[in-house]
DNA sequence: CATGAATGAGGATTCATTCAT
DNA sequence: AATGAATGAATCCTCATTCAT
C-alpha cells in the first residue's frame, strides 16, 4: 500500500535529518526540536515514528549494522587474492564511514548490555543479531584467507576478526580525524597513511 | 607557600570528582552540580579553579597526556629485547586505561583544532606540546626495535608510531569492553584476546 | 436495531476502560492514549463515541448517580426497622463504592456549575436531574423513619439528607483509605470501624 | 541571620502563590510556569526551594497539618460547656477551611503509604508526626467531653476521633459547596445548614 | 578564597484533539 | 463506522554560568 511506502519515506527523512544532526554536534547535543525541525516535521511528529532519542539513535546503529554485515559477507565471498580482497574490503568500508562518521564509534558500544536490559526492545535485538551475523561473515573471509594459504594456519579465526577489525577501524579513523595534522606534520596523505598501516596489519596475520 | 599548595590540593579534588563522573556518565550527562558536590565544594568554588565544564574536561586531558608521554619515553629508555619492552609498555598503558577509562577517548580526539581556534588557552596548549612529545617517544621506542634489528628497517616509522599505537589502544579498549561477550561467546578471558591480538600487531613490524 | 446495540457495546467498553484506568491513576494523570489502548480501540474511534476527555468523565458520573438513585429508591421502599434499613443501605452503597472508587468523589462534585456553564450539555442535565431524584428519595427514606418512630419528629428533613448522606460517605471513604492505618495502629478492622461510626450517625438522630 | 529569613521569606512567597493556584484550578492542572510567575521568580529558582511540584505540595500539606493539630490542641485545652466547646472548634476549623479550600482534601489523603515509600524524605515525615499528633489532640478533646459526662462513657474514643473528624469535615465541606443549592433549593443558608448538621453529628455521641 | 542565591535558555516527552480516508 | 497520521501547545525539570557578599 502507499500508506507503508508513505510511513517509510517519513522514518527515512528524520532518520537522515538525526544522523546529519549526530555526526556534527554529538548525539547528547543535539535536541530533538532540531532534528524535528531538520526533517521538516512537527516534533511530535518524530515521537509518533520514534519512541525516544534514543530509540533514534538505535535505528542508525541498526542502519549501520547492516551496512556492515553486508559489506563483511561481499567480502567473504569475494574472488581473488587474499590481499586484495582484504583492501578491497577496507576501502569498501572507509568509503561507507566517510558517509556515516558514527559508523564506527556507534558500532562499536556495548550493545549487549542494552539488549539484556530491554529484552522488548526489538531494534536492541536486532542489532546483536547483526553482530553476530557480521561476526560469522568475517570469520568466513579470514577462513578463506588460510584456505588461500595467505594467512597462516595457526592463527585464532576470532582472535583475528575483532582483532582486524577493531585495528582496521582505528587506522581508517585516524587516517581521517588527523588528515590535517599528518599532511602537515609529515607530509604525508591521508590515504597513503591508511594504506601503510592497514599492510602492517595484513602483515600481522600473513603466513 | 602553602597557597599554592592548597589550590593544587583543591584542583586535585575537584578534578578526581569530575573525572569518575566523567566515566561513570560520560562528559555531557555530568552536571557541575554533580561534580561540586561529589568534591564536597560549592558550586561556585569550582568555577573559582576552572573556567567552565570545558576547561575541567581540558586538564583530564593534560593529565592523561603527560601520562602517556610518559610511559612512551619510559617506554623508549628500557631495556630487553623489543618483544619483551613492546609487552610491557602495553601492559603499563592497560594499567593506566584501567585506572582512567577515558584515556583514549579523551586523548585521541582532535585537540588540535580547539588549541588553534582558542590560542590563548594554556591548557589547549599544552596538550598540543604534550602529543608531540609523545610521538617523538614513541618514534625513540620504535627506532629502538629497528636498531635491536627486531623491527624490519624499510618501515616507515611515523606510519609506525601512529599505526601502532591507534591498533594497541583498540585492542586495549576491545578487550575491556567486550570483556563478558569473548568470555561468555568464544571462553576466551579478556587478556589472552589482549594479548593475541597484541601479537599479531608486533608480527606486522618484524623483519 | 442490532446498531444501537452495538453502540452501546462500544460506548460501555471504552467507558469501562476509562474507569478503571480514572480510578488508578485519577483522571488528569490518565491519557486517551491509554484508553484507547486498553479498550483496544483506536483513539480515534474514542473521539466518535465521546466528544472529548470530559465528557467521558460526565457518562461515568452519570452512571453513578444512577446507581446512587436506585439505591436510595431501594431503601426507601425497603421494609424492616429503620436501623436495619439503614445498615442495609449503607452497606449496599459501600458494595458500589468499592466496585466504583470513584463514586463519591465524582458524585460530589460541583455539577451544578457545570451544568448551568453548558446547558446544551445533555450528559450534565441528566447528571442534575439524577441528583434530585436522589435527594427525593433520601428524604423519602428519611420520612419513613420518622413514621416509624425511630427517628425524632423535629428534625428537619433535607438537613437530615444531605448530613446524612454526606457522613455516610465519609465514613465509608475513611474506614478504606485508612484500612492499613486502623488496623496497625488501633487493631481494628475496617468494617468494625465502619459499623461504629455509622452507628453514631444514627444516634444522632435517633428519637 | 538576614540569610535565613531572606530564604524563608522567599519560600513562603513561593507557597503562597502554589496555594492560590492549586485552589483555583487542581494540583494537576496548576504548572510550575503558572506558578513561578504567581510568585514573580524564575522557574529555577522555584526549583531552587522545591524539588518537585510534589514535594511543593507536601509542603503546604505540612502546613495544613500544623494548622490542624494546633486547632486540635487548643480546643482540647479550651474551657467551657462540651457542646460550646465543640461549636467553637467547628468554627475555627471553618475559618481555616474558608482560608484554604485545599485545607481537607490535602489532609485526608494517603499519606502514610507515601511516607513509607520514600522514607528519605523530611517533609513527608513531619506530616506522619503531625498526623499523629492531632489524632492525639482530637482525642483528648473526646476524653474531656467525657469527663465532663457530656459524651456518654461506653464510647471508643478513636473511632470518635475518626468518625467526628471526617463527619465534621464533610458537614463543613459540603455547607460551602452546595451553598448555592441549599439557599436556591431550600432556603437555608450555609451556615445554617453546618449548624444543624454539627448538631446531628454532636447529637450521635451525646450521653 | 569561598559560597549562597538566582536565572535564562533549553530539553525530552506527553497529550488532547483534528482531519483525511 | 473506524482509524492512521499529524501536530501545537504544554509540562516538568535540568544546567552551566554569573554575581554579590
Amino acid at each position: 500500500m502507499a500508506r507503508k511506502k508513505l510511513v517509510e519515506f517519513n522514518m527515512n527523512n528524520i532518520l537522515e535529518a538525526a544522523e546529519e544532526l549526530f555526526e556534527q554536534k554529538g548525539f547528547d547535543r543535539t535536541s530533538m526540536d532540531e532534528i524535528s525541525e531538520k526533517a521538516e516535521y512537527s516534533k511530535s511528529t518524530v515521537y509518533v515514528y520514534f519512541k525516544s532519542k534514543e530509540d533514534l539513535r538505535n535505528h542508525l546503529i541498526c542502519k549501520y549494522m547492516e551496512i556492515l554485515r553486508d559489506e563483511a559477507r561481499r567480502a567473504a565471498e569475494s574472488k581473488g587474492d587474499f590481499p586484495k580482497r582484504f583492501f578491497d574490503f577496507c576501502n569498501r568500508i572507509k568509503v561507507q564511514y566517510d558517509a556515516h562518521p558514527l559508523f564506527f564509534t556507534e558500532t562499536q558500544q556495548k550493545i549487549s548490555v542494552k539488549a539484556l536490559n530491554d529484552p522488548k526492545n526489538a531494534t536492541l535485538k536486532k542489532i546483536y543479531e547483526l553482530g553476530e551475523e557480521t561476526n560469522e561473515a568475517v570469520a568466513d573471509f579470514i577462513r578463506s584467507g588460510i584456505d588461500e594459504g595467505y594467512i597462516r594456519k595457526d592463527i585464532d579465526v576470532y582472535t583475528a576478526v575483532f582483532s582486524m577489525w577493531s585495528s582496521i577501524a582505528a587506522a581508517i579513523e585516524f587516517s581521517r580525524a588527523k588528515a590535517d595534522y599528518l599532511k602537515m606534520r609529515f607530509g604525508i596523505s591521508s590515504e597513503n597513511y591508511r594504506k601503510r598501516a592497514l599492510s602492517l596489519l595484513l602483515e600481522g596475520v600473513k603466513a
